[in-house]
DNA sequence: ACCCAAATAAACAACGTTGTCTTTTTGTAA
DNA sequence: TTACAAAAAGACAACGTTGTTTATTTGGGT
């Protein structure tokens, strides 16, 4: 590979002037930095960013622990927010695939750290509490789309409660006056706190709490606990009566999709139906699109990056706003 | 940071000592090599990998360009395959996302090259061809995803014709007798090879021609796109009357589904349907599920890799075979 | 105890950069 | 022209490691 001192001879200067060229070093005359571009150019020289880090005592690396975040299409998008602005700050983000059997936690955080990683982003694949070993302490450390409870970290995590108040206060607003909630299992953080947004929009709106009804949801890929969630709903629908129903998550809205339409009832007409997430294509594929409060994973990758940048050291508990995306479901 | 003098001086030997037990190397007294490890376990020290980079003169890195790779969710698995792999054999996989207008390619490669990339994995999103700038021929060079005309670059790719070959197959063996193909638009490689396939199995299994019938369909992901194809769908099945339909790719089959339920029939019952990649959730999530031939995306990741780890120099064309993922919908 | 080869450990250079210090060149005022 | 400060370029050390050469220790046979 061509080196700095390869350049320096072809050039017929000294391999420091090559140097300060490279590094924009205003203290070289125009003629030199001429010649020296002109070798670069001609040799093909690429500064080895090893040696750079090694002699600069910087790593320029920042490492990001995807925890089991894969699994979930959309949550990609966290890695993009983080990618993003690390490219344009030139710096590197090292991206590490966290599944429970494979690499362990530990054996990410080691691997950062010969790479000498200046912060490590930790994100989850949903909004949940984490206890990271004592190792990250030794780095400066932020979690995105998690949070520990003993307040060591900054984090930053969805607005759930915002969010459900916001899309319920719309389903409102738009003439819906008897809703059923199917949340998600209650032992979920997201569900908590949505269900006191709902909550909080009724209050708001001065609608009477009876005209509201939240049931928790077991989740699964399993055939047997989706028909579940059908059969539920469906008594939901028989008994309580709602105008519009609010789901905990995309995939269950398309099941009450099939639900409401086998009882011959028209989604956006008869029923309305509401949703979070924003999964992929899956809300624009379903007839009528699917209205639903887009999770704000970009935005949270962003700014867990933009506070590793800052090197901040307050230990905050930030929150960010989902994204209402409105189709034709209510 | 602690570095490997650190430890020398804490255990009382020389650095080189040091070294030598870092590196496995078995010419280090027992003795020695006990109070070398406990000197780091007290320290905490981790070697420094940009200086073993720089001394060593390998960087141990693989770069790996998504080319737009990242709008369709499953492709992710690309990188895992080729990640699974880089972990294993301590390597790090350096995953630069390209998006026509925000990073170019060359900036990739450049970035790839500061950091002295041993290899480059080139992948697309979806299967098509490519053609690379010429810094690409400096280093190890292999496509995923894509193939480039002029032959300079060993690539993998999905096997369309076998896929399309083997789903029809398993269509005429459970008794379909007439099939309609919505396939992709035939300007994609994969569209071609696919009409090749499933025209093979109708010869293969000796039956008529007369009951094939093969259709290209835009995509898009515009609703207006999206009408025109359930428009063509439904006419389809009006006047030709198949008992089985192919698609193209799993959102064109969830249309195909409204369609089929909208003319009061049965899918899985009355009609059949199958599809192409195995798109994330969504052929779990309709009734009944959708059988779809898996796109083999981590396979080839996977292979890539392999391809580089193995410092191959020929310029084979592979191919990888999809994985028939059978549910209820033929 | 002594010799000698083998085993082990140490010393030193090198990797490709940048930081710091020193020398040379340049340009301006006397 | 000369002097002199400022600007520019060069020389050399340093970063934390590993490769190579040299020195020391060890142990077995006399």
């Amino acid at each position: 590979m061509v080196t700095i001192k390869d350049v320096a001879a072809h050039a017929g200067v000294a391999f420091k002037t090559v140097s300060r060229v490279v590094n924009n070093d205003p203290t070289v005359k125009p003629k030199n930095r001429e010649k020296v571009l002109k070798a670069i150019e001609e040799l093909g020289y690429r500064p080895n960013r090893a040696a750079q880090m090694t002699r600069r005592k910087k790593s320029g690396v920042v490492g990001f622990i995807a925890d089991e975040l894969l699994r979930v299409p959309y949550t990609f998008d966290l890695i993009r927010g983080a990618q993003d602005l690390a490219w344009k700050h030139n710096k590197e983000l090292m991206v590490l695939n966290v599944n429970v059997d494979k690499y362990s936690v530990e054996g990410a955080v080691n691997h950062l750290f010969e790479h000498r990683a200046e912060g490590i982003i930790y994100a989850a694949m949903y909004h949940r509490e984490v206890t990271l070993p004592a190792q990250f302490s030794e780095v400066p450390t932020v979690l995105a789309n998690c949070y520990d409870s003993s307040n060591d970290y900054p984090s930053i995590v969805p607005d759930e409660k915002e969010a459900a108040r916001e899309i319920t206060t719309s389903m409102l607003r738009k003439g819906y006056k008897r809703i059923a909630f199917l949340n998600l299992n209650e032992n979920i953080i997201a569900a908590k706190l949505r269900k006191q947004g709902v909550e909080q929009a009724f209050a708001d709106a001065g609608v009477s709490p009876d005209n509201l009804i939240i049931e928790s949801v077991i989740l699964g890929d399993e055939n047997e606990e989706r028909s579940v969630t059908r059969k539920r709903a469906a008594e939901l629908i028989k008994n309580f009566k709602p105008d519009a129903i609010l789901c905990g998550q995309d995939p269950m809205a398309v099941e009450v999709y099939f639900v409401v339409q086998a009882l011959g009832l028209q989604v956006g007409k008869d029923i309305g139906i509401g949703s979070f997430d924003d999964w992929d294509i899956i809300p624009s594929l379903v007839q009528p699109g699917l209205t639903t409060m887009a999770l704000p994973h970009y935005e949270m990758g962003q700014w867990a990056f933009n506070y590793l940048l800052e090197e901040r050291t307050d230990k905050v508990k930030e929150s960010a706003r989902f994204t209402l995306v409105s189709r034709q479901s209510f």
